[in-house]
DNA sequence: CCGTAATGTTACGCGTGAGTAAGTTACCGT
DNA sequence: ACGGTAACTTACTCACGCGTAACATTACGG
């Protein structure tokens, strides 16, 4: 009658995402410098040189974060988009999927984007994964100024448009890790009104859908 | 003919800003940790402890940079909207202000946003310091609601609503880092067509105010 | 013209934290 | 049951960079 007695030592695989989630959790606190080895080790509940045995040196694991939650968050939204949709559709969709993420894991979306965006060995991994987003978006609203029939638009329209679409998003995740309280959906809602109407008829009282 | 030989010994309120002026681009290049303070001082054509007896150590050091980027920014937009004209007015003026000092502030603006945010005891000055901008953004579309005659809007909504015009303002910001070439104006053009019409009618071709 | 305060320098102490060497214990296939 | 390997630890070294003590020099008011 004596439990198992959970294993003391386990498999390489489980220890890894443990650490990451330990990093994960520390960077998001800290801040990249200020974060130590020691710490996360300690969160991890395993000790230092376990740390380096697996996941290399403190820029290594840091990079090893973020790809992690980089593709976490990218594979949210793009499970949820589908192709061959009205333009406001993908946006609604790919919003919902966004926020629903951040809401869930505001220390990844910390480190991501508060903290990589200013240390410098990371900044530019950071720029390019956020400059593919935006020629994506910019693609979309391509796509859909085409279909409305226009004349195509110029590049650089398009892509400071997808800029600030882009900035919204990233303003609107800090509402939702400061507003606990608020359902992810309701944030995109919020989103989906501003940017589709624009300030000038949302003053005016219409809205794209209600807020809730 | 001696020339004045410029002296070697200069006034302190010279060198503070000499000092400021190396930091803020220090501190911008490098991120807050990997700015060293030799390297600061060095930069400011002195030796380190004149640093540490003008402006302090690190920490302070930075403050004072953020103190002054965002003294400067703010002012730099108070001088320029006039309260009694209509919204869409002081916005257009503001953001005119606010990209033409970003662009020629880049290191002001890195330090008091890419850097800022993310180092733990910095972040919550920002925060407040953004806080309060977006208060006053909300305070602004508040007092347009109630002039086209609505029953006034839910506070949240608001909020949610300043922070997403902060957030477009912000992104476009980096924009405007990155596109040295493009007139700052221009890019306040772009902010004022999003926000102000909204994805819905910018597709179908119509604009606020023609971008060139 | 001289003292004194402001401006400036060189050279160092010292904590902190990244990264490692060497050794130990549990697990697992044969 | 017994090697061998993967999991794990303790206990260091060492560089880096913040902050300072102690000292030198120029300006300038009385």
């Amino acid at each position: 009658m004596s439990t198992p007695a959970i294993p003391r030592r386990l498999p390489r695989a489980v220890r890894e995402q443990q650490m990451l989630d330990a990093a994960v959790r520390v960077f998001s606190r800290r801040g990249y410098h200020a974060a130590s080895m020691d710490e996360i080790a300690e969160q991890a509940g395993i000790s230092k040189p376990m740390v380096y045995a697996y996941l290399g040196a403190k820029e290594e694991l840091f990079v090893a974060c973020l790809h992690r939650e980089g593709t976490r968050l990218m594979e949210a939204v793009a499970r949820i988009v589908e192709p061959d949709l009205p333009v406001d559709e993908q946006l609604w969709r790919g919003l919902r999927a966004f926020f629903a993420f951040v809401g869930a894991h505001r220390d990844g979306w910390s480190v991501l984007y508060r903290q990589a965006r200013g240390q410098e060995p990371f900044a530019a991994e950071v720029a390019a994964m956020r400059g593919r987003l935006v020629e994506i978006v910019a693609g979309l609203l391509g796509r859909a100024v085409e279909a409305v029939g226009h004349r195509a638009a110029r590049p650089a329209d398009l892509t400071a448009m997808a800029y600030a679409l882009v900035g919204v998003a990233e303003s609107l995740a800090d509402w939702v890790v400061e507003h606990t309280d608020e359902d992810p959906e309701v944030t995109a809602t919020r989103m989906m009104n501003f940017v589709w109407l624009g300030a000038d008829d949302l003053l005016r009282g219409r809205s794209w859908r209600p807020v809730s």
